[in-house]
DNA sequence: ACGGGCCTTTGATTTTGATCAAGTCGCCGC
DNA sequence: GCGGCGACTTGATCAAAATCAAAGGCCCGT
């Protein structure tokens, strides 16, 4: 797609921004924000875009990443196996979220695209060079890792206090708050997840994500579509559902 | 208690370091590490030693804090509550991690001591200066949050896939391995939990905790005299019960 | 030593969500 | 249009953990 000035974001001092980077959201809430036009450049020399389908794994748990990534548009899960097969999604990452872990080669995670996902990729040897040179930009990273804390640990609560039915509520809302990076909530959107995801995500199984979904609809909490479309009609509601005060 | 300079250790430079640092453990893994003497000093002179009785809260959910700290020893909880009371710990912190969020204000959960515990209190401001003057130390706080974030994300699997018994084990396991800064693993220790404690970090009921434990006393999985004090006849055997590969 | 309170254990019963087992729906290729 | 497959839903039953209830044990002060 090819960008034009007039389409250029005017927050953010546009001159000398590669082509590549002038109309990308991960400028704003993402890291690249953060630096100066030549170092932007620095950067995206060095930088590629990849489309990544629904499945498709990114890192491996236990594999050694020799980059980074910021999501341009789509969902990435983040999630963990025990020996016996046993799945947990830790995480789920929006656009303009960074990915990839500082300071240390090995994943700990698994990261899979969710839905269909455009990310750009940075060297490791380049970001690491970047961080040293800007210290803006660790400010950055160290505000995201607070970031994705905050959500683990909400996410923690959920896990281990909450009833089947304010999980699968608390993802709806999750879900409603982070589908779209530009304005703050939809109140009608296509889930990300498969039923099988969404079970991971919560310490669930597919029957009881299904049952409690089921259950939410004819409360009228929720309508649904397709099994994948869902539209809320309010969003208060919703948020009291999933305990969330 | 009063230090001389036999006891002062060998591994960082000495010299010119304040009385109350020379002997204290953060200064090894915890942030005051990275400070030269002299931000040492500055840091020092603003800094306040306080001893925390069991169950008295530190900073409260929603409360606004002024300052930040170091634990030097004990156990510090930190929780989340529900609008009806279900309460989930989401972290337990140990010497000489360092407590407090850096760039917020306000507190997004309660921490409270579970043993009897000594922090090393600074206030805000001074390190926010010192952030700003040494690069190094965002890089330790950074390196913090994300060891917090990996710990946070492996519960999260125990909360979300584990059943009872290899919750309780996976706690002891943690307790085995965090309750000596020291030396890295304890084959016999105090839990600093009490067993309502441990049932809220572990999302279970304090009933499920407690027969759980009976049962893995029973199956020489651990040894139990006082019900606070357990010693491990073999980590691995506790490792395999907690489904750790 | 005695009593009271709290923490912990143990037992009986209930409930929630898991498991087992059929279906149904929607989509795609033929 | 038909068949087949994967994703989802629904139903019946089961099991794990919660809840309800009652002791025990331990510490502390008197």
């Amino acid at each position: 797609m090819q960008i034009v000035n007039e389409h250029r974001r005017k927050d953010i001092h546009n001159s000398d921004i590669p082509t590549v980077c002038a109309a990308c959201e991960a400028r704003h809430g993402g890291v690249c924000g953060t630096l100066t036009p030549d170092q932007l450049l620095d950067l995206s020399r060095h930088s590629t875009r990849r489309s990544i389908e629904p499945g498709r794994e990114v890192i491996g748990q236990g594999e050694t990443t020799e980059s980074y990534a910021n999501i341009i548009n789509g969902v990435v899960k983040l999630s963990k196996v025990l020996a016996d097969g046993r799945q947990q999604i830790v995480g789920l990452q929006f656009a303009p979220d960074f990915m990839g872990r500082p300071f240390t080669r090995e994943s700990a995670l698994t990261a899979e695209a969710a839905v269909d996902t455009d990310i750009c990729c940075f060297p490791r040897t380049v970001i690491d060079r970047l961080v040293s040179e800007a210290p803006g930009l660790e400010h950055r990273l160290h505000e995201q890792a607070l970031k994705e804390l905050d959500e683990a640990r909400d996410w923690m609560l959920t896990l281990g206090r909450k009833t089947a039915r304010e999980k699968v509520a608390s993802f709806l809302y999750i879900i409603a708050t982070h589908i779209d990076p530009e304005k703050g909530t939809a109140r009608e959107f296509d889930l990300p997840l498969s039923r099988a995801d969404i079970a991971d995500y919560l310490g669930l199984t597919i029957e009881t994500v299904s049952r409690q979904i089921t259950k939410l609809r004819k409360d009228n909490v929720i309508r649904i579509e397709n099994s994948r479309h869902v539209s809320v009609p309010s969003l208060d509601r919703l948020m009291h559902v999933a305990g969330i005060d």
